[in-house]
DNA sequence: TCTGGGGTCCTAGGACCC
DNA sequence: TCTGGGGTCCTAGGACCC
């Protein structure tokens, strides 16, 4: 891996939220927050809300009061507007570079070219070469001008120190959000990972955070310098490579090529708990569903499938049960049709009556690409109509793309799906239809 | 009353094979 | 009474991320 890289880590500021100010100014300097599905958890917060002390993931039951007093903006999660609008931003970043890597909905690491390349880009941003933080400012521009997202940026010679870089831009919001520690003497440096804590360093959760504590380990400063063969042993080689790269060690490289994933999960909780076997079923099979759509959106199948029920953890008083089984299929296949007949079998070995569910899903592993399947000896690849089914899916996929997630479904996904999860705050889906894109009055 | 969803990687230990 | 060694593969569990 060549060592003289700069990377650059554009991170959306408080992303949800930022998305439903975009089409609704009024939410401009006001508290709000967006909640997980279901209605669950607090997922993002605008930074009146961080202001308030109120945490990350914390349950919406435990701080209505909060919500009450501060008079908080309070939003459901809206992923069809979230998606779509980390599409555009993405967009916005493909357009300064094509060496990067979406990392999640609201994260994207870019590389810096080598100074020839930049002399490319002096046209476009007209800068001086090198002067990545001018560089880090034009996107951050752009971006909000083109989207209206706020993002900040990290620049480092690592993507463990591009991390760091956005945190002491939280922290100093003088820097105007973007903060470059690619270059400057190591003792510019070890000033601002002393500014972090340990578990603010990338890599270092709660488990490794509380470990490290006691053993003095307090700052990243301290885990930078720590005993590299006590990490090791300790953390397994992602700590090692956690504290190599705060020394600028590069240890993660960019991958800017989309790589197919290796499991493919649907599970949601329900809305309100469940007892009857036909309702989960519908919520099993239309978990099939959107998993198999997932598998075929990137061309594979899948030989694994496994499906798994349980009851509400956080009820103590009820009886809990909680069960799972993995089916090994006899071909790979990407059909919801066969999916969907495997799983409710799998479903009906471990459902037990007599017990509230509140929550299912499916998980389909054993995944690989759907031009290069495995023969089983008495294969009925080939079967008479296996065609006609693979044109099938295509087409249902089309369908549901055009006319949205669920406009042709297989009857067993039911029609009423009283188990389905809550939304009681939903904004409108602005970008993705039409019947709700924004009307402006002038 | 109310507690999210979807991923990744690493390691230890057991089964199995020669 | 004595009872090998080394390799591979798979799985479960634990940690992390957003």
């Amino acid at each position: 891996m060549r060592q003289d890289r700069v990377l650059a880590l554009v991170d959306c500021n408080n992303f949800y939220v930022s998305c439903e100010r975009v089409f609704d100014p009024a939410l401009a300097g006001i508290p709000v927050m967006v909640l997980s599905n279901n209605d669950g958890c607090v997922v993002a917060r605008s930074n009146e809300v961080k202001a308030l002390g109120i945490g990350m993931g914390v349950p919406v039951f435990q701080c209505d009061s909060m919500i009450k007093r501060h008079d908080i903006r309070v939003f459901s999660s809206n992923y069809a507007l979230y998606a779509d609008m980390s599409r555009r931003v993405m967009e916005v970043l493909k357009q300064f570079t094509p060496d990067i890597e979406i990392y999640s909905i609201d994260e994207a690491f870019l590389s810096f070219p080598g100074l020839r390349s930049l002399t490319g880009l002096r046209s476009l941003t007209g800068l001086r070469c090198a002067d990545y933080a001018a560089y880090g400012r034009e996107i951050r521009q752009t971006v909000m001008k083109w989207t209206g997202i706020s993002v900040s940026v990290g620049i480092a010679k690592t993507k463990t120190l591009t991390k760091v870089a956005n945190e002491i831009g939280k922290k100093y919001p003088r820097y105007g959000g973007v903060v470059d520690l690619s270059k400057g003497p190591e003792r510019r440096l070890d000033f601002y990972l002393e500014q972090l804590g340990v578990e603010d360093v990338w890599g270092v959760g709660h488990q490794y955070a509380r470990l490290l504590r006691a053993h003095g380990i307090k700052t990243a400063r301290d885990l930078k310098y720590a005993d590299m063969q006590w990490v090791r042993r300790r953390m397994t080689v992602m700590g090692e490579r956690c504290l190599l790269e705060l020394r600028g060690v590069p240890c993660f490289g960019l991958n800017s090529h989309p790589v197919p994933k290796k499991g493919i999960r649907s599970s949601r909780s329900f809305g309100e708990s469940v007892t009857t076997r036909e309702d989960l079923e519908e919520a099993i099979a239309s978990y099939v569903s959107r998993a198999a759509e997932k598998l075929r959106s990137q061309n594979s199948c899948a030989n694994i499938l496994v499906v798994y029920i349980k009851t509400n953890k956080f009820k103590r008083d009820e009886p809990q049960y909680a069960n799972s089984l993995h089916i090994k299929l006899k071909e790979p296949t990407a059909n919801t049709i066969d999916l969907t007949r495997y799983a409710l079998r799998g479903l009906g070995k471990i459902y037990k009556p007599g017990y509230r569910y509140k929550k299912a899903g499916v998980l389909l592993e054993g995944i690989q690409s759907d031009r290069l399947i495995q023969l089983h000896l008495f294969s009925s690849l080939y079967y008479e109509g296996r065609e006609q089914e693979e044109k099938l899916m295509e087409t249902v996929d089309r369908i549901n793309r055009r006319w949205g997630r669920g406009s042709v479904r297989l009857a067993a996904e039911g029609i009423r799906q009283r188990w389905k999860m809550r939304r009681s705050m939903l904004s409108p889906a602005y970008t993705s239809n039409w019947e709700e894109i924004l009307i402006i009055r002038v």
